[in-house]
DNA sequence: AAAGCGCCCTGAAGGC
DNA sequence: TGCCTTCAGGGCGCTT
């Protein structure tokens, strides 16, 4: 399941089978995902182009003259272009047509996904309006996860997993970057300096970045559109090596529950 | 306002 | 072999 690396991977990949191809036909099997999928989808759809492919968060946006279809991957989902004579297979729900002989589809096992047709502007749309910065704009940066973070309380793994805080950055990665920049994931976020998180946003452009270039973490679900897997699982230093050692020498990687989630860390060189 | 938890769903993995 | 339990990369929305 896909974090941003992943949703960003899939931007990329999908984007030159779909700029400037026009819709001939919607396929709906599965209405009921996180969401109704829009109901009149097909209507809206057919007979328009693509512009291009968006992206805010984890949340992927077709462009469609100045409307949007949106897409979110949720945990399990995944997109892939696959020629128009490939019979739909199992958790397959929705295809989207194209005037290449060639179908976007959209498979989501756990079904926590969702697909959306914005008539109106994105950014104003009730699920983008809330976000946080983009983590790898310069909006994003240690004074800011500095200044929201004064008075909170929540441990800071939690934090920057809010997608008030900042877009984008789940569990895997979240790990990863407290690793880098040396910070305690239960450590609570109004408790920390300046300069720390200045180190952490830099260990979060930084974690994100390398993902992308990587092709995104595959760890059971995620495959790029061409049904190829990531390599940055490769590069993981603490996500999902309780017990090994920390790459820094000290000892055995720990993990713990926070905030509902698995979290891995040094306990002693993260403070 | 912020924090914490439940929950949507399927499938893989591990224990017995 | 099979059954049962646990866990999984997200994130909204309700309650406290």
């Amino acid at each position: 399941m896909p974090e941003l690396p992943e949703v960003e991977t899939t931007r990329r990949g999908i984007e030159p089978y779909v700029t400037g191809r026009r819709v001939i036909g919607v396929d709906s099997r599965q209405p009921q995902l996180r969401w109704p999928i829009t109901e009149n989808l097909a209507q809206e759809l057919v007979g328009r182009r693509f512009k291009q492919v968006q992206r805010r968060g984890k949340y992927l946006l077709f462009a469609a003259g100045d409307k949007h279809l949106m897409i979110h991957l949720g945990m399990s989902g995944r997109l892939r272009v696959v020629p128009d004579t490939l019979a739909p297979g199992k958790h397959d729900h929705l295809d989207i047509a194209l005037d290449s002989k060639q179908v976007i589809r959209f498979n989501d096992p756990r079904r926590f996904g969702s697909a959306f047709w914005l008539a109106g502007d994105p950014a104003t749309f009730k699920l983008l309006a809330a976000l946080g910065p983009e983590p790898l704009s310069d909006d994003f940066n240690g004074a800011l996860l500095y200044r929201c973070s004064r008075g909170r309380s929540a441990a800071v793994k939690t934090f920057i997993m809010n997608a008030q805080t900042v877009v984008g950055v789940g569990n895997i990665y979240a790990s990863e970057a407290l690793h880098k920049a040396c910070i305690h994931p239960a450590r609570a976020a109004g408790r920390i300096s300046l300069k720390r998180y200045q180190a952490l946003a830099e260990a979060i452009k930084n974690t994100l970045q390398t993902a992308i270039t990587a092709g995104g973490t595959t760890l059971r679900d995620y495959v790029g559109v061409d049904g190829g897997s990531g390599w940055f699982q490769l590069q993981l230093a603490v996500y999902g090596k309780n017990g090994a050692l920390c790459p820094r020498g000290c000892g055995p990687i720990q993990s713990q529950n926070i905030g509902q989630r698995n979290t891995f860390f040094c306990p002693v060189c993260q403070r």
